[in-house]
DNA sequence: GTCTATACTGCGATAGAC
DNA sequence: GTCTATCGCAGTATAGAC
């Protein structure tokens, strides 16, 4: 991750990769993953496509590139709840933290987080698709007992999903990020600590 | 819906249109709206391409057709809530005939719901993803005060997703459809009538 | 190391022959 | 009602200019 090695000049570097990354996240939000062409990306940076595909091998390791920060957040997320006893204060707990998650840190992250939802679909096989699953799983996991009943279980996921709806599907209803934020936390409190 | 005009010939007829509709809704739900090429469905058919877009004009319309059923059930939810006096009567029934709606009456039923939700993104824009989200808006309005508190509309909207989920998303989770089903119902009922 | 030019295959869509 | 042929654009890929 850090490529701060081989050259000492620091200095202004044609930093594309980020333009294209910053680029691509608008575009994919606002169009979808699969409407948005390499081209347009290309376009609005004024190179070809084939400088694009310098910079990323193909079109998916650009949406991977997208979330790899949110899946190192939930990761961390994971691994201090697998060393947390179960039980109440570890649910309560990894509920705050990822409504933290998803709230920021970069400003980046809740346009990154309603894409993210929206994109289950598109996104579904891709690599970066599994790996998203895979992570929610854990949390899922942490978040009721192994054993616990079926509607125990829905209500450990939709504590999740609330979290993500509130981050962004609460638009049309009138409320700063922050009060949106904090209704999404109460409800999933209420459906994960039951 | 019903084409038995012009001809007296009752018998087999060419019913390509009917044949994609099905193979469509199998490679849809199976591959993804936008991974699925005219092509394919065209070749599982022992036809061409061409041969598809005599019967519908976009590959959009074929989407379409697959939901317009269910919007029509949506809709008439809709019109029945609207002429019920609001209450948490008319929010349990509301749910429960969206439950219902969700499962069946036809076999695809629970292949399309399945496919109807993780398809949020890729639908978004279409005509059809438009659909959806009025009825779903129609649907919440009718689970929530207008002027209900931000938790109080998340949780509406949340007990649709709930039934949503139940239907599709606890694959995972032992329990045959009926029971996720129930389970479902039964969250879907706390979070509306609170 | 960064980019342009160019070409390949497959896509959704259209026109017109049979 | 179904076909062939063709269109423009998509993602991908390579060769080579600077």
């Amino acid at each position: 991750m850090c490529d701060m090695g081989s050259s000492s000049t620091d200095e202004r570097r044609t930093n594309t990769r980020e333009q294209i990354r910053a680029v691509a996240l608008e575009l994919f939000s606002e169009r979808g993953y699969d409407k948005t062409s390499l081209r347009e990306i290309a376009e609005r940076l004024g190179v070809t496509k084939a400088a694009v595909y310098y910079h990323y091998r193909t079109k998916e390791e650009i949406l991977s590139s997208l979330f790899d920060e949110h899946l190192a957040g939930m990761d961390a997320i994971v691994e201090w709840g697998q060393a947390q006893p179960p039980g109440p204060d570890r649910r309560r707990e990894i509920l705050q933290r990822y409504s933290a998650l998803l709230a920021g840190p970069t400003d980046e992250a809740p346009q990154l987080t309603r894409f993210l939802q929206e994109s289950q679909t598109s996104i579904k096989e891709l690599a970066t698709g599994a790996g998203m699953r895979e992570r929610f799983q854990q949390l899922s996991a942490l978040l009721v007992e192994p054993d616990a009943e079926l509607v125990e279980q829905l209500r450990g996921r939709l504590a999740l999903v609330a979290l993500h709806y509130g981050a962004f599907a609460l638009d049309e209803i009138p409320g700063t990020r922050l009060e949106r934020r904090d209704a999404a936390l109460q409800v999933a409190l209420e459906l994960g600590l039951h």
